[in-house]
DNA sequence: CTCGCACCAAGTGTCGACACATTGAACGTG
DNA sequence: CACGTTCAATGTGTCGACACTTGGTGCGAG
């Protein structure tokens, strides 16, 4: 994360240590401080987010208390705290007296999140040209920089979360922690189906181009102009999931 | 809830105990199913939300697991549940190896909650336009209905009560189960300070003024309108509380 | 009298154990 | 052979116990 200024000659595996790394970051900064409890749970619910975000746990697939206990060395109760935590951000169901399992995501709740993602995104842009500094919007521009370089060098994955990081930045530069909490726990769904997103040829571009009119857009201070163009990313992004046909 | 269509002579003791349940169906409305796992839990879990938001807990006041199990006559393994489900709801910070404790909330954290609300408000009324049914819009209707009998009578709890009900009923109506969701768990850290919303005198006849213009503005299809007041319904009850001065 | 340190009560996180629910299979019956 | 029943195995929810931490108290030194 810091001192990426100029870092061109960056060699391939230092690079991907560095998007793990950011990648953890974005993944579970809005969990940071809601913590919880014990250290020793958070680390059982982490271990299993990355596990169903990345798909290795894949929908349906049971997750037993007693298990993940034997697994991770613990007894059950850190293990069914973590479930509860999961369970929270809907990524595992944990039915009364029955088996948990990891959830299941119909196209249908897709585009239930996208439309609350494309509303809460609106209201960051809407709020962001009000309150962000010149040197604020400038800090965009670098992760623009990241995405332009991501997209010259068809870096898929680097522009994904570089992207989720330009996004992040926007919610932190709203002003309104609890809007760039929640938008970060809706996050936390999306990330399970990023792939199908990414998957379309052309994207990139397209994609792209509307980050550079945002970053202007909030340089000039043109509220409307913000709003429409962070909703439409968004939606560009629900698109490409309903085109993949893969749900 | 049932069966309410022309009651015009009830008593008022009835009319409390209706009110009784519709608050505890709104107030949980969005957890049912999010239940978690044991009933215990989730009854212990009820139990201290309601004293937090009708302000028998106050914030600060230590909540150790130990005594409320004592309380409770159930072992702490429950309690502790309980407690990280209120901590998802923002009402206990529970920090880590320290006592939890009733959280306390900041004018400017309800500010930050009120933007979100008015935002997915906005775009609850959006969705209606397009997708309920007119036999849907007259649902409204009637809880307008029971809106203006309870501004006649000056009854500012029960208009309090309906108004989420109106709320909830738009936000279903909404056909976006996951919004409904959110936009509920948003709505049980409201209530915390309800009473402040209420206290100013006009505020019932400027609201039901604007119920009754949302209402026609949905039979009439008139997306900006319902939206433009969808946030404005709500942006009201935000500086009702910051002119009350109390926070 | 103030400050620092040891000490003690109280509380948290974790564990292993137990009763009950659920599940799936073996089994007998129509 | 289909189908309902019995039964064991597995897993959940809950419990009481234990080690470690934390916060406060009192004591002694300066």
């Amino acid at each position: 994360m810091a001192a990426d200024a100029g870092g061109l000659a960056e060699t391939v595996s230092a690079r991907a240590a560095d998007l793990g790394q950011l990648r953890e970051e974005l993944l579970f900064s809005a969990l940071r401080g809601v913590d919880g409890s014990s250290s020793l749970a958070f680390a059982i619910f982490r271990e299993l987010a990355i596990g169903i975000v990345e798909g290795t746990l894949p929908p349906c697939h049971e997750v037993n208390s007693a298990e993940l206990a034997r697994e991770f060395n613990t007894s059950r109760t850190p293990v069914r705290e973590a479930l509860l935590m999961l369970e929270r951000e809907d990524l595992v169901i944990v039915p009364p007296r029955r088996r948990p399992y990891v959830s299941e995501v119909a196209l249908s709740q897709v585009r239930e999140i996208y439309e609350i993602r494309a509303s809460l995104y609106g209201l960051v842009s809407e709020l962001l040209v009000d309150r962000a500094s010149d040197e604020q919007i400038a800090r965009l521009h670098d992760w623009q920089a990241k995405l332009e370089k991501d997209a010259q060098a068809g870096d898929v994955d680097g522009y994904f979360w570089h992207n989720v990081g330009f996004r992040n930045t926007e919610a932190s530069l709203s002003g309104n922690r609890e809007l760039q909490r929640r938008l970060s726990s809706l996050g936390l769904q999306m990330h399970r189906f990023r792939h199908l997103s990414l998957s379309l040829p052309g994207r990139l571009i397209n994609s792209l181009a509307d980050h550079g009119r945002l970053v202007r857009a909030y340089a000039d201070r043109d509220v409307a102009m913000a709003v429409a163009i962070s909703r439409s990313l968004v939606w560009r992004g629900y698109r490409a999931i309903e085109r993949s046909g893969l749900m």
